[in-house]
RNA sequence: GCCCCCGUAGCUCAGUGGAUAGAGCAUCGGUUUCCUAAACCGUGUGCGGCAGUUCGAUUCUGCCCGGGGGCACCA
């Protein structure tokens, strides 16, 4: 890569100019303005105190280093503001980007080994089997699934996984619930009180009528509806993991023991602690309640544990009231034995809901829930995962449901769709035309100098950074930025360069036929890492 | 009181230890005998505040202010 040649020629000429051994914080990078070059180093401002020289002067003598052993595409060098050294290159950089792009294709370009076939396990959803998912679920769900697409790509092996808690206290209370409406009585104090309860009630067969037979037959139920909701998404988990199936099977119990025999464990006022400020949580943490039974924590531990076979980084990724959850997991994972780095919590921020330009709650337990299925079913899969990626996971965000049924400007999925349809009308148009793509071979790429042309195979050639960086920050969204860029430089190409009229000569058509199949490559990678379709047509 | 996230343009959000901080929408104006005008081009204001670290801070650190979410022998 073009970068990785800069930066060898910068350290050697550092190396050259005394400094013994350049400090990694050397970097090359493109410049925030097109008027400071192509590339830039920061080479002689970090090196320059190393030296004992100022930076500008360090910045020459590199410039002057450079300009005698010119990397390749370089044409011009420059020193500029406090010690930058600047590289102007000629178009033929970008015109490997393209062969690199096309030669590829969407299965090889773009493809950075990160992980070294590692495998991470990660969980997201995980909702109560207690009802249906709501608008704000499907966060996790975009976020999860597109995290694990990033993975795959950067050569991990992603495992997806979701956690049902299908035993507890909140079972019995929808259990009540539902028995409450099935016999037309208002639910139970501290019950579900939403609409659903009522409507499943309803389809509960009459010869249920105990709570534990209500419990199994509403789990099932609102599994079924959680798994469908998911599927009209395109989500798909590897393992749906009862938390009863992981207490039968002796996963609480031998996670127990193993505390206890590391001596992380004691009794207190009639229940048993986990001394889980050994390892930085703020206080200590109940096992086992005065009653005897578990808390929430002590299944949770056993089951995080078992993960481990699934996974050597576990990664959960958790809704922002969860955030008092990590430090207790962290510690005991860490009492378990395994090292703090192998346990990861991504905590999300929430979703705001607005329609009719008022905020919509999402609680379950009140009224009016905005069903994940209602609204995939109202926008359609490729419009709300698009949606849910726009923003960093660390910002709450706002989902106008108004403005993404509205199939307008306003919206950006279709900014970026249509980027996609007049993409492959371009391959429609030319086999009308009878006009096929020639070998790249026989191609003259060099006749690809327009800004345009220039724009768009620049933003390709990011690609392969932004998708390193979306993965080790855990950041879909970066993704997402991407694929707008990426569309925008299209639908400029597209609008000042003619592909297929008479008048475009037919050498400069045939690289321009092949700068177009590059940006396919790259818009096919982008919405391949978001899950989302586009349309060939609009 | 403590913990987590956020505070960037009128709105919704990107972004970076560096050289003049971006995009979409909204406003106003312009572009089409031509591969989808669902497009393109032009048009202004902005890093909440105060210190510190640094050659350089919107970015890192501390404090303050503001918004959201947590602080159970609930899950």
């Amino acid at each position: 890569m073009i970068r990785d040649q800069l930066l060898d020629a910068v350290r050697q000429g550092m190396v050259a100019l005394g400094v013994a051994d350049p400090p990694d914080s050397i970097v090359v990078e493109r410049p925030a303005r097109r008027e400071h070059g192509d590339w830039s180093t920061n080479a002689a401002l970090v090196c320059s105190k190393i030296v004992g020289t100022n930076p500008r002067e360090l910045g020459q003598a590199l410039a002057d280093y450079l300009e005698a052993n010119r990397p390749p595409h370089v044409d011009a060098l420059e020193i500029a503001g406090p010690g930058f050294v600047n590289f102007r290159l000629a178009p033929t950089w970008l015109h490997d980007v393209l062969v690199e792009a096309v030669t590829a294709g969407p299965d090889g370009y773009a493809k950075p080994n990160l992980g070294d076939s590692s495998s991470v396990n990660v969980e997201f959803v995980s909702a109560n089997p207690t009802g249906p998912l709501h608008a704000g679920h499907g966060r996790w769900a975009a976020y999860g699934d597109s995290l694990c697409r990033i993975f795959a790509r950067c050569g991990y092996a992603p495992h997806a996984e979701t956690y049902v808690n299908d035993r507890g206290v909140q079972i019995n209370t929808y259990a009540g619930s539902l028995l409450a409406r099935k016999n037309g009585e208002p639910v139970p104090e501290g019950g579900y009180q939403g609409e659903y309860i009522i409507e499943w009630a309803g389809e509960m067969p009459d010869d249920i009528t105990t709570p534990s037979e209500a419990a199994g037959w509403g789990m099932e139920f609102a599994l079924n509806d959680q798994k469908e909701a998911l599927a009209a998404m395109h989500v798909a988990f590897d393992t749906w993991s009862s938390e009863r199936a992981a207490v039968d099977a002796g996963l609480l119990d031998s996670a127990l023991q193993r505390l206890k025999e590391g001596g992380h464990v004691y009794e207190d006022g009639g229940a048993t602690w986990l001394r889980t400020t050994d390892f930085g949580d703020d206080k200590d943490r109940v096992l086992i309640k005065s009653d005897g039974d578990y808390t929430y924590l002590t299944p949770d531990i056993g089951y995080h544990e078992n993960k481990f076979e699934r996974g050597d980084l576990v990664i959960d990724i958790l809704g922002a009231d969860h955030h008092g959850y990590v430090a207790r997991m962290s510690a005991a994972l860490q009492a378990l034995g395994h090292p703090k780095d192998a346990y990861e919590a991504i905590i999300g921020q929430n979703v705001k809901l607005m329609r009719d330009g008022a905020e919509v709650k999402l609680s379950k337990r009140a009224g009016d829930i905005v069903l994940l299925s209602e609204l995939v079913d109202e926008v359609g899969p490729d419009v709300a995962r698009f949606a849910y990626l726009m923003q960093s996971i660390d910002t709450s965000l706002k989902i106008d449901i108004d403005l993404l049924k509205k199939e307008s400007s306003e919206n950006p999925v279709f900014y970026v769709q249509y980027a996609n349809a007049r993409i492959h009308a371009i391959g429609r148009k030319a086999a009308e035309l009878g006009i096929e793509r020639q070998p790249l071979a026989d191609t003259d790429l060099g006749l690809l100098v327009h800004e345009r042309e220039l724009d768009l195979l620049r933003v390709v050639s990011e690609l392969p950074d932004v998708l390193e960086s979306a993965c080790a920050d855990r950041a879909p969204h970066k993704i997402t930025a991407w694929v707008r860029e990426l569309a925008a430089a299209y639908h400029g190409f597209q609008h000042d360069c003619y592909v297929l009229r008479d008048d475009v000569p037919a050498d400069l058509q045939q690289a321009r036929l092949w700068l177009v199949e590059s940006a396919r490559v790259g818009l096919t990678i982008g919405l391949d890492l978001l899950g989302v379709h586009a349309p060939e047509s609009m």
